[in-house]
DNA sequence: ATAATGATTCGCT
DNA sequence: GCGAATCATTATG
C-alpha cells in the first residue's frame, strides 16, 4: 500500500500559478493542493479539500469590493501569494491566499482541510474528540494549524515563509469536485448565488455538503 | 436532526 | 454603535 505522504516529496506551487487572473479557476484548481504551518521544524498541516473564489470589485462578498483601499484590505491588492488573514465574529482567524496579479484585489478562503502532519499539535489546538470536527471549517482549520493574523501579509512563496503550498502528485479529476454557493454571506445580495465555492466531494473533511448525501451523513455520525 | 444563541473583537458608518 | 467570509453548546422534536 501507499506510503505516508512526506512533505520533501512535494512541489511548491509557482508564482505564476497564484498569479492568475481567474481567481475562481484557482480556487477550483487550489482543492487538492497541500497546506503546511512550519512550527519550529515541524510540518503542520494537510490537504486542501474546500475553498471559495473571492473578487473585487464586481463581488459584494469580497471585503474589496469596489475596489476599497482599507488597512485591512490592503494587502489583497498585492501579488498572489501574499496571505490575508483577518478576524471573524470576534474569535476566529479566516485564512486566504491572495491571488492575482499586483493591483487586484482578489483572494481564496480556505475552508477545509484533511489533516495529515503534526496530528498531535492541532488535537492540542482544538481540545475536540471527533478527527472529522479538526479541519472542517475556515475558523477550525486555523486553530488547527495555529494560524492567527501574526502571519498576515506573509509571503507563502518565500523561501523561509512559515507557510507553505505544495501542488498534488496528480491534479483532482472533474468529477471529484462539487460547485456550490459561498457559505456565511447572505448579506451579498446576488453575489450569494454565484457558484464559487468548490470542494473534493467524497473528502470526509468538509464543512458543509450539498443536500442529498445520506450515506456520507451516517459516516459522519460516527 | 434541526434550530437558536452567545462568544468577542475589529473595521467601518 | 452595528454587524461580521464562524463555531460550540444547548434546547427541542
Amino acid at each position: 500500500m501507499m506510503q505516508p505522504l512526506s512533505v520533501k516529496d512535494l512541489q511548491p506551487v509557482s508564482s505564476e500559478f497564484l498569479e492568475q487572473k481567474d481567481t475562481v479557476r484557482l480556487a477550483r484548481e487550489l482543492v487538492g493542493h497541500y497546506l503546511v504551518h512550519w512550527i519550529e521544524g515541524k510540518a503542520v498541516g494537510g490537504k486542501i479539500v474546500e475553498t471559495e473564489a473571492y473578487q473585487a470589485p464586481h463581488d459584494p462578498a469580497c471585503h474589496a469590493h469596489l475596489n476599497r483601499r482599507t488597512k485591512r484590505t490592503e494587502i489583497m491588492f498585492a501579488k498572489g501569494g501574499h496571505a490575508y488573514i483577518y478576524l471573524c465574529y470576534g474569535i476566529h482567524h479566516l485564512f486566504n491566499i491572495v491571488s492575482g496579479p499586483e493591483s487586484y484585489a482578489h483572494a481564496v478562503l480556505i475552508r477545509a482541510l484533511e489533516p495529515i502532519w503534526g496530528r498531535d499539535f492541532m488535537d492540542e489546538n482544538r481540545k475536540i474528540k471527533s478527527t472529522h470536527n479538526l479541519t472542517n471549517g475556515p475558523g477550525k482549520l486555523t486553530q488547527a494549524l495555529g494560524i492567527d493574523r501574526t502571519l498576515n501579509e506573509s509571503y507563502l512563496l518565500a523561501q523561509n515563509s512559515p507557510l507553505q503550498l505544495f501542488q498534488p502528485p496528480a491534479p483532482l479529476s472533474a468529477d471529484e469536485l462539487m460547485v456550490s454557493k459561498r457559505i456565511g454571506i447572505d448579506y451579498a445580495g446576488d453575489a450569494k448565488e454565484w457558484p464559487w465555492r468548490f470542494y473534493e466531494k467524497q473528502s470526509l473533511y468538509v464543512s458543509k455538503r450539498l443536500f442529498g448525501d445520506k450515506s456520507f451523513l451516517r459516516h459522519e455520525a460516527n
